[in-house]
DNA sequence: GTTTCGGTTCTTTTT
DNA sequence: GAACCGAAAC
């Protein structure tokens, strides 16, 4: 085999039909395990090697991780060629397009990107100027999310609002009142959140025929990942992206679909064939990661499920040892079950990095997370919160952020509610008494905000405004980063000691932070990156660096793509495990069945599905549950029962 | 009138 | 851990 064949190296008969298909559109209808992010690679890599120039191809991903690995891959087989090559998430996709051509949107070209939580802050304050009470109205940030459900579903928010919020008590009217209002206030100070990104990055394909022809002209190829996570607006841009030269090439399982509850719609997937009558479609059934045990368990979850492509996973390991199913008394022992196999599974061989603990939500963790750190067992959590999200971050990105954008009132509002004698209330006069515009590098603006400050206030403020002046006093718009560190002399690295117990690692994070900056051009874009950042490669690592790598502790959304040897799943129980909430929201339980089919297809050799009989209440009262219809429903012989205290293992 | 503090309650899932 | 609420402190 020459080395321009690299690409053909360790694939089975079905990927190579994938790698190889013929241009045009195509689906890959992967299974789990069966390889997918190696035939994305392998195709990336024959392209590359068959003279496709590396810029002419996209490849699209749901997270910056996934993004990553298939670079790093594609580049082990096909060289360094691939450099060219543009990768990563939708967002990012659209972010790009829209930081050269946001103006013809009408939007300023250094639009701020608003997170989750900014989001939130600018919706109550939506909700405040109309007179809205949170007590008394629907919370903000369940405005937020079905706005951002209605966004990115195509739906009427009308229609979600009536569905939703029927018996909220809140009248229709006055909702959308308030989702208009927001939608006006991000207008007018040009920020975009998570859901104009991928809209506005729509309507520049659509609507500027300059920018969506030339976009379309560009990629020759264009590789979409995890399609069944696709929501409609996705779905369009990528049809727009490939438009003209046709070579859509997407690969997804319609059993791994968990993002409805976004927008996602899995029938994107499903209904390709249609849209695209000319399609090759390949199915990847061979699944090389899991014992056929766990395939057994995964099988039989889905075989009763509807509207998918009917398809089986194939099992070419050898048998090995079945799931475990485990009834335990509450959370607690459940607690203490996993220190206890946690334990045997390393003393049997395993690496703790070979072994996840996953769950349904967050708080499901909790016990056992501190059953952890009660056992001095290191653990890395990819945890719920983003990098950007943490106060510390967005504490000191308020000051890069008011350079780039002066009329960032909520930023103005961060910072100066960091000095005391300063809340909500202060902060607000303040903000009026600088005339609703506050600039960092402007050495007016800078005086004007000193004569508006309390006396408490200005004597901390004084070394912050000192170092500001003098960034000011140089001219041309100061860099983030040395803002940052200034800020952090003067001022934050004071505050950080005097109120969080973890300040050290804080101050890690915003000295890393004020390292990347210096690789950015301008503040809007510094800032951009951060927003656009996950968390997962800045997760939580508990133990605080240094040893091997640890046990895993995630959401199973979190975990989707990834793998481990061993796997335990916690809280298989009716209402946590399919989510109650999921069920009401959703009127049937086919996403959480995918959700645990997700679960179950991460584990290689062993996989323990933890069934707690109990939940203890707040007010001490103790919750008998059922077990999940997930466990109830497996076949007989598919799993082996064990009634357990932890004295068993 | 505001801010701050201390106690209480509750966590879906993410770019 | 963070968000919320009520009460104390400034």
């Amino acid at each position: 085999m020459t080395s321009a064949d690299a690409w053909r190296a360790g694939l089975n008969p079905q990927q190579l039909a994938a790698v190889e298909a013929p241009d045009g559109p195509v689906l890959v209808l992967a299974a789990a395990g069966t390889g997918k992010t190696r035939t994305l690679t392998h195709r990336v890599a024959r392209l590359v090697a068959e003279g496709v120039p590396p810029d002419r191809i996209l490849l699209v991903t749901f997270t910056n991780r996934a993004a990553r690995e298939m670079l790093e891959r594609a580049r082990g087989l096909a060289g360094e060629a691939v450099g060219g090559l543009w990768g990563g998430t939708f967002h990012h996709l659209a972010n790009r397009l829209l930081r050269r051509h946001a103006p013809k949107l009408g939007y300023p070209s250094d639009y701020l990107i608003l997170d989750t939580a900014d989001a939130k802050q600018l919706m109550k304050e939506s909700m405040a100027s109309l007179g809205f009470k949170p007590r008394d109205f629907v919370s903000p940030e369940v405005i937020r999310a079905l706005v951002s459900v209605a966004v990115n579903s195509r739906r009427p928010l009308e229609d979600l609002i009536g569905e939703r919020l029927a018996d909220s008590g809140a009248d229709p009217a006055d909702v959308l009142r308030v989702a208009e209002v927001y939608a006006r206030r991000k207008q007018e100070l040009g920020q975009m959140d998570f859901d104009d990104l991928l809209v506005n990055g729509l309507r520049l394909l659509t609507e500027v025929p300059a920018v969506g022809e030339g976009v379309a002209w560009q990629f020759r190829h264009v590789l979409v990942d995890e399609y069944q996570d696709t929501n409609p607006i996705q779905a369009e841009m990528m049809d727009r992206v490939a438009s003209r030269h046709g070579n859509l090439f997407v690969v997804g399982d319609d059993f791994q679909s968990i993002y409805g509850w976004r927008g996602a719609d899995f029938r994107n997937i499903l209904s390709f064939p249609e849209r695209y009558p000319r399609a090759t479609v390949v199915p990847l059934t061979i699944n090389y990661r899991s014992v056929p045990e766990v395939l057994e368990v995964a099988n039989a979850t889905m075989r009763e499920a509807v509207h998918q492509f009917p398809k089986t996973m194939e099992a070419v390991r050898e048998a090995y040892r079945r799931p475990v199913r485990v009834t335990l008394w509450d959370g607690q022992a459940q607690a203490r079950f996993v220190v206890a196999r946690l334990r045997a599974l390393l003393r049997e061989g395993y690496r703790p990095h070979e072994i996840a603990v996953l769950y349904r939500s967050h708080f499901q963790a909790l016990e056992t997370q501190m059953e952890l750190q009660k056992e001095q067992m290191p653990f890395l959590m990819l945890s719920g919160l983003r990098f950007y999200e943490q106060a510390h971050i967005k504490d000191v990105c308020a000051l890069p952020r008011l350079l780039a954008s002066p009329r960032d009132d909520l930023a103005f509002r961060r910072l100066l509610g960091l000095l005391p004698r300063v809340g909500a209330k202060t902060a607000d006069t303040l903000w009026t008494k600088v005339g609703r515009e506050f600039n960092p590098g402007s050495a007016v603006d800078l005086e004007r905000l000193v004569k508006a400050l309390p006396a408490a206030a200005r004597e901390i403020w004084a070394p912050v405004h000192e170092g500001l002046a003098k960034h000011a006093a140089r001219g041309g718009e100061p860099d983030p980063g040395g803002v940052i560190e200034t800020f952090l002399d003067a001022f934050y690295g004071g505050f950080l000691q005097r109120t969080y117990d973890n300040a050290p690692r804080r101050l890690d994070d915003i000295r890393e932070l004020v390292n990347q900056s210096a690789a950015f051009g301008s503040g809007a874009e510094f800032l951009h990156m951060i927003a656009l950042q996950s968390n997962l490669e800045d997760a939580g690592d508990v133990d605080g660096g240094g040893g091997p790598p640890p046990v895993t502790l995630s959401t199973i959304h979190q975990a989707k793509g990834l793998e481990w040897k061993a796997v335990i799943v916690l809280w298989l129980a009716e209402g946590m495990f399919p989510a109650a909430r999921s069920i009401a929201e959703s009127g049937d339980d086919a996403e959480e069945r995918r959700l645990f089919y997700v679960a179950a297809t991460r584990a290689q050799d062993e996989l323990y599905l933890c069934v707690p009989r109990t939940r203890r209440l707040r007010d001490g009262g103790v919750l008998p549950l059922d077990p999940s219809r997930f466990v109830e429903e497996l076949p007989k012989d598919t799993v082996d029962r064990v009634e357990s205290g932890p004295w068993n293992w």
